[in-house]
DNA sequence: CGGGATCCTGGATGATACTG
DNA sequence: CAGTATCATCCAGGATCCCG
């Protein structure tokens, strides 16, 4: 690989896998709880402690995080409202929304061959 | 989320975020090296060291395991030839192959949208 | 050649408490 | 409400040595 076809038959040198678009995007949103933070933004925007219901299991200090990261990456944004007591908005940029769409072909992947993969102890 | 649209909108009750097939494949492939792997394997077959070679920076046991790993799932298989000295054959079952494809969606968004991304430092 | 076994470390994550 | 700070933990992953 990598670009632009990582789709099969390259040699591939693979001088610095790290610099490789796909393994940089996975480092990226590969964590535990990026894809699930996208993806409930896709659907709509949240304020935090909405989405630290939404997603079960998250902590405080890793939503924290994840957001930061995304916000920082661009995937993300972030807007404050002087409200009383304040409000934050989270909501998915115009570039989180385009990765929405290849994140929804794996997630169709996953959904359809769900079943073939060996069962997890 | 997550089955079968995660596209958007949806509400997400997210009770077991970790029975979801896409943060479950996530899991398992969003690894360091597998999508490496299988991005090589998709171009034909490997021999170990020939693999190891070929994976700057990978070690011989995160190969081994991550190897172990793809073929316990299910997405490689392993072909052992008693030859001497005696050799050993990794290569994408069909499993595998069709996870290529939706794989090579997300590398497609990450080439193109690479440049986007807020630099790392 | 293709690994297995062991030891060790850093970074990712969690739990808890406190704050503007 | 939306965080920050601190401490504790866990495990992926690297290094190294050994083996059939």
């Amino acid at each position: 690989m990598c670009p632009p076809a990582m789709t099969l038959s390259t040699p591939v040198p693979l001088a610095e896998h790290r610099a490789c678009p796909v393994t940089d995007v996975l480092n990226r949103v590969g964590d535990r709880w990026s894809v699930v933070v996208i993806v409930l933004l896709g659907g709509k925007p949240f304020r935090f402690n909405e989405l630290h219901r939404s997603i079960e299991g998250i902590s405080q200090r890793m939503l924290t995080r994840t957001l930061r990261g995304l916000e920082h990456e661009g995937l993300v944004s972030r807007e404050v409202f002087p409200t009383n007591p304040p409000g934050v908005e989270y909501a998915l940029t115009a570039l989180g929304e385009s990765l929405l769409v290849p994140l929804s072909a794996l997630a169709r992947w996953a959904v359809e061959h769900h079943g073939e993969l060996a069962a997890k102890p």
